[in-house]
DNA sequence: CCACTATATGATTATCCACTCATACATCCT
DNA sequence: AGGATGTATGAGTGGATAATCATATAGTGG
C-alpha cells in the first residue's frame, strides 16, 4: 500500500510496447477489444490480458455494451506521460547521433 | 530501434519502486553510489545494477571524480513523469475510498 | 435451445528481472 | 608496492512477465 509501489505499478502498466500502442489507440477515445487486437496485430487473448492488466492498475476503464466491452483511458495524465517519454526519446536519439558524428572527427573522447 | 521500444525502455527504467526512490533522491542534484545505497537501504551491488540500468536507458548521466561516481538525472522530463504518476495515484486513492464509502450505503453498485 | 460472436481465463512455456554473494576493477594514500 | 575505499560485474536463484493454445463465460439472434 506504499505510494511508491502504486506509482511504479502505473508506470509498469505503460512500460511495454504493446500496451503503449493500446494507449495511443485509445488516445482518440474508447475502443472495444475486437477493434483493438487487429489494430495492434496481436492475438485476442494476449490483448485481453494486457487490457486487464491496465484496468487493474487503474489507468483504463471499462464500459459494457451488449457483447462488446469498450475500454478507455481513465486519466489524461497517461497521455502526458507518454508524450514526455517520447520527447526524451527524441532528445536521446539526437544526442546519440551527435556523439557518433563527434567520434568520427575526435576519436576516443567520452 | 523502433520508437515504441525506446519509449517503453524509458518508462521501464522508472517502473520500479527502488528506481523511483533513486530518482526522487536525485531530484535535488547529483549523488554518488556511496550516498545512494544507504539512503535507499539497499546493497551496494543492487544499487549499482539499478543505476547501470537507468544509465543505459538514457535517463541518468555519470560523472567520475576520483573514486566516486556521481549520477544525476539527464532529463527534467523524468521528474514530470513521476509527478504525473503520483497525481494519478492520488486520484485513484480518492476514487477507491469514495467507492468503498458508496458501497456501504448502496451495496452491489458498479 | 442452438449456433455465433465477443471477451476472459487456466495451464504451460520461455524469457526476463531483482536480488545476493563473491570477486574484480579502479583510484587514492602512505 | 600494498592497503583501503568506491564501484561494477559474473554466477546463481526465485519469482514475475508475456505469449500461446485451448477452453470457459456471457450476450445475441435465429
Amino acid at each position: 500500500m506504499e505510494p511508491s509501489y502504486l506509482c511504479a505499478d502505473i508506470l509498469k502498466a505503460l512500460a511495454q510496447p504493446i500496451r503503449l500502442k493500446i494507449v495511443e489507440l485509445l488516445a482518440d477515445g474508447e475502443h472495444c477489444v475486437c477493434e483493438i487486437f487487429p489494430a495492434i496485430a496481436q492475438e485476442q487473448s494476449n490483448t485481453s490480458r494486457h487490457l486487464q492488466m491496465m484496468l487493474k492498475s487503474g489507468i483504463l476503464s471499462q464500459r459494457k455494451e451488449g457483447l462488446k466491452i469498450y475500454y478507455s483511458l481513465r486519466h489524461p495524465e497517461v497521455l502526458e506521460i507518454v508524450h514526455l517519454a517520447e520527447t526524451m526519446v527524441d532528445h536521446e536519439t539526437m544526442r546519440r547521433s551527435a556523439l557518433v558524428k563527434a567520434k568520427r572527427s575526435l576519436p576516443l573522447s567520452r
